[in-house]
DNA sequence: AACTTTGGCAACCGCAAGCTC
DNA sequence: TGAGCTTGCGGTTGCCAAAGT
């Protein structure tokens, strides 16, 4: 690849920038905006590459930029981020609003981190150091649904991030219907800095519940008896009390069907986490195809692809338990018992819980005791922090 | 007061993905 | 289709000021 250095030509001025180059920059930017970087600077009168002009502008003359200390709120959320996302400063910045990622970074590495290490947290796995030191045979299982946990969660907070920065350019329907969505789950992602973890399953079968849900109100599917969330033989799909899906036969969907599930599960839990699932499933994407049918869902490539991994399983009946039997299986949790995760409940030997359970179970009380070690601290002047 | 170490942060570097032609 | 270009991202560096000796 003939990629050509930024800064090649001699001549370019490196290091800090000075008031007047600021200047310059603002005053171009604030009259033509920055079109092509690589143009700007001989237009603006800088002797600076465009991507020294570029970086000077998103990460310190950018006028919505918050500088100064981060709040305790912001700390959490970025611990906690960090934890699901590992070093994505980008997909961590979405949800700190006029912090950059580059701020977020630096603040990372030159307080957290050390503040973790003093806790004695492993700062990248966020674990307990003796734990994460000993996490051996019996929890390799649940050291890979952790993983998949965090795969799965920062599979979603991309395609969050990415929908809400298209959402900003491209105005039609379909897009501002997911800008929407976007809103609504991020505002399920805010309870992130709450000392509270969320179970892993909660999107997607919410995306279950409500196509089921849709399905039975939309006189897709018959509904035998009643409005609420049980389902009608011969299909046993039930609901447990807290309305979370049990799928315990195969169910086919026809075209329709399938097109119903996929709208209602981007109102459920957006488009990536949908996407993510399908990567997840071989079987579904490698029987991709088209149809006109689904194509008034390509408004954009992830709604028009997964669209269509949804038609590929209405082409080929695949079992919807098969489908749920792969969701439990990447995200190691049948979510019997989602009251007693979300309600922080002790977790004891026996209990009918998934297999991730014991590890999610230390997740929890992980965050707790981070949070409560901020907010002493912080209230305390603790020399921790 | 002079020197060294440490902390904080802006900026740079190189890679990769996406886009255009 | 693929080369070249643009942009975004994450890791790293280097400068400067504060703190320590």
């Amino acid at each position: 690849m003939g990629r050509s250095p930024c800064c090649e030509k001699v001549g370019l001025k490196k290091g800090p920038w000075t008031p007047e180059e600021d200047q310059k920059l603002l005053a171009y930017i604030g009259e033509h905006g920055h079109g092509s970087w690589r143009a700007l600077p001989a237009k603006a009168g800088l002797q600076r590459c465009g991507k020294s002009c570029r970086l000077r502008w998103t990460n310190y003359l950018r006028p919505d930029i918050k500088r100064g200390k981060f709040s305790l709120q912001e700390e959490q959320t970025i611990i906690q981020l960090h934890a699901l996302l590992g070093n994505r400063w980008s997909a961590i910045a979405t949800h700190l609003p006029k912090r950059t990622d580059n701020e977020i970074k630096n603040y990372w590495n030159t307080h957290l981190k050390k503040r973790l290490t003093k806790m004695g947290i492993d700062p990248v796995t966020h674990k307990p150091k003796s734990n994460a030191l000993s996490s051996g045979s019996g929890h390799s299982k649940d050291s890979a649904n952790l993983s998949h946990m965090a795969q799965w969660e920062s599979a979603r907070l991309e395609a969050e991030a990415r929908l809400v920065r298209e959402s900003k350019l491209v105005s039609n329907p379909i897009q501002q219907q997911l800008s929407s969505t976007v809103l609504a789950v991020q505002n399920i992602s805010t309870t992130l800095a709450q000392p509270v973890v969320l179970s892993p399953c909660l999107d997607v079968l919410k995306a279950w519940q409500g196509f089921w849900s849709n399905s039975t109100s939309a006189g897709i599917f018959p509904v035998a008896g009643n409005d609420d969330l049980e389902f009608p033989t011969p299909t046993t799909l039930n609901f447990s009390e807290n309305g979370f899906p049990d799928i315990q036969s195969t169910v086919e969907l026809n075209e329709n069907q399938t097109l119903e599930f996929a709208k209602s599960s981007v109102t459920a839990c957006g488009v990536g986490i949908i996407k993510e699932v399908c990567t997840q499933m071989p079987a579904l994407k490698e029987r991709l195809d088209h149809t006109t049918a689904l194509q008034e869902m390509s408004y954009s490539t992830e709604s028009a692809w997964f669209s269509e991994s949804y038609r590929a399983v209405n082409e080929n009946i695949m079992p919807l338990s098969n489908i749920m039997d792969d969701f439990k299986g990447i995200l190691g949790c049948n979510c019997d018992d989602q009251n007693s995760l979300m309600a922080g409940d002790k977790l004891e030997n026996g209990d009918k819980n998934c297999s991730g359970d014991f590890e999610e179970s230390n997740y929890k009380h992980y965050w707790n005791s981070v949070l409560n070690l901020v907010n002493a601290s912080s209230s305390s002047g603790s020399p921790v922090f």
